[in-house]
DNA sequence: CATGAATGAGCGTTCATTCAT
DNA sequence: TATGAATGAACGCTCATTCAT
């Protein structure tokens, strides 16, 4: 128990500090003081300062992901899908504030290890999206020219940007579910089988 | 000529070099051997190694601005307009495919003189999207509801992840105008007014 | 107790380096080397090289004005206090022959940090001796016409080119009490009142 | 005529850098700019750094020597030589600042060519006091209980302190004249047989 | 002779990591 | 487990010196 405190308290510390920071600035020690540790407590949880920030990726990310693919197994309609990854992801960032810059930051680093992450793990979770447009491709609902894939980007690169008008240097009175309904405003039409293009 | 020459040729290095290893891995020597000259000559054409990185910004982007505004000020038509800017930022992110991995990383580091930098000069260039959003929406063309400013977000972060596709590590046989239209496909129809609005 | 080992000793180690290289040709690394500690071990100790030239001359010059003072306050008489003091001051350059080198070397270069020094904390001590003299003076022992703080550095001067002679490149049989005796000889006849300014 | 004149420039511009900045902080391009010549050009006149250093010791000091000598030769009492030599140093001194400067720091460095300039050639320019001394004493004007190599560095010393009385960031009204007389009203009646010890 | 752009060796300093306690 | 003092490799930057023009 004591451990996974520890364990934790490091990882939260982290991230805000990588947040704040940037990876590459911020130090072990300045991690160590926020988690209210010494420097080498942290070698006794994590191998190395990139260990740290994959795990913040692994097990930050991991739990977004679980609880959304947990409601989106509850519906069919891939456009009430879509809806829930929006709202769901926007959740998440403004809520972990934190989190949601260190993902913007880092996650683009050109390094080894995490483009490993970014090819394997991350990328099951902006392939949710793919697949909720192939889904509804399927089920006649989504315009089949558009490709799953550059619609994946589209839709999570938008995302993305639009997260971070909650950051630090930023003010905005933005609600997550203002935003949610202006993405999906955009997107559901943009995407789905208009009646003109039905018609066509 | 010969110091223009010199000067560019370390922009160029330092694009490359940034863009494979990233700012904080890159190493002055790195840039000076990509750029065939000593690691001293490059500090008299710059200040520091944060210097390089604003140059980078400020003159490859700035060029890309120029030119893009350029072709916006010969049309009128908003959706036209939009289709220009889509086309204009892919193209040329995939041309400089450097500089396209160097803006995705670097531009988002919480470092001052780089939010400084983004904060100014780089958001009048994501500007152009939400004063064509503005200038579409006082002619009848794009739907009022849309806030500009998030609508440009949506926009700007499609073409961002977008670009990405023709990352090194990735191997992709999309080209630069089936990305367009597929992201006019999208925002277009997205952003229109439709008949069933106009008629709702 | 470590730790004032620790610092003690790379006060040491420094002296000696300075006193051999100069300040500006010695390196962190010979200081190191010296104490027998890892270069990165100075900076837990010091700020930068600047710091422990500074730290040499507040700790090590400290010690010899708060000794030279204490004995000074057991004495009334001008002459003998003028005694003791030079005395003294060839004892101590005597004995910490490093330090000696040090004072005389790089107490006289023209940077910001090592004036600001000279002209608060070690003026302190060459102003002993102009006091000594004003005292003399009251009391009728010094002649008037002399200015104390042209005295002053007569004395100092004269003392600091005499403490020159144990340097590391000169070889002498001087010992303190003859230089002393000399220096005396020279400035109580030099500034006392004679018996013929007494007459005139 | 062309070349004397730059190598004379360089040599006064060098002086006035090194006397403001110190030798080992003053940059080859510093005294370039003061000689108003390229950084380049130096290297035609002078070896390297060190090589100006000495040359603005051998030459500025050898002029200072030659006429001090001169004049000493014109006097026979050593009392008269003294008070010469006292007063052509100061002299000397205030009216070429920055060769009191560069002197007073540069000479004491633990510099290889710099300790042989000063054991060799300054030497001599110190040891004509010690000459004058020995001579008063043959002549027994002079306490012969002095050592000759003693007294002369009481000299000096005092009166290399003394010329510190001119530098920049020292305010004083001191004149030549009375500098003169003080130090010679302390080491005249200081050195001479006095009624006294001639009784004694 | 004169220039000043170019060179690259060299050093102060930082900080991830280790390890004795 | 936990600590934090100690380590030392690594790098940005400077500047004396060179050399093509």
């Amino acid at each position: 128990m004591k451990v996974e405190n520890k364990h934790t308290k490091i990882i939260a510390a982290a991230t805000k500090v990588f947040a704040k920071k940037g990876f590459f600035t911020a130090r072990i020690s300045d991690i160590a003081k926020e988690a209210k540790v010494a420097d080498g407590t942290i070698y006794l949880y994590f191998n190395n300062k990139y260990d740290i920030l994959l795990s913040v990726f692994e097990e930050e990310v991991g739990k977004i992901v679980e609880s959304t693919e947990k409601l989106l197994r509850l519906e069919d309609d891939p456009r009430r899908q879509l809806e829930i990854f929006c709202s769901q992801h926007l959740h998440s960032m403004k809520k972990n504030r934190y989190l949601a810059e260190v993902l913007q930051i880092e996650l683009r680093q050109p390094y080894k290890l995490i483009k490993e992450y970014r090819d394997t793990t991350f990328s099951k979770y902006t392939g949710i999206i793919a697949e909720i447009i192939r889904n509804g491709q399927r089920l006649g609902l989504f315009r089949t020219e558009l490709h799953p894939d550059l619609a994946k980007r589209c839709i999570f690169g938008a995302l993305d940007e639009l997260s971070r008008v909650w950051n630090a240097s930023l003010e905005t009175n933005y609600t997550v579910e203002e935003i949610t309904n202006q993405v999906l405003a955009i997107f559901l039409i943009g995407i789905e089988v208009t009646r003109s293009s039905e018609e066509g």
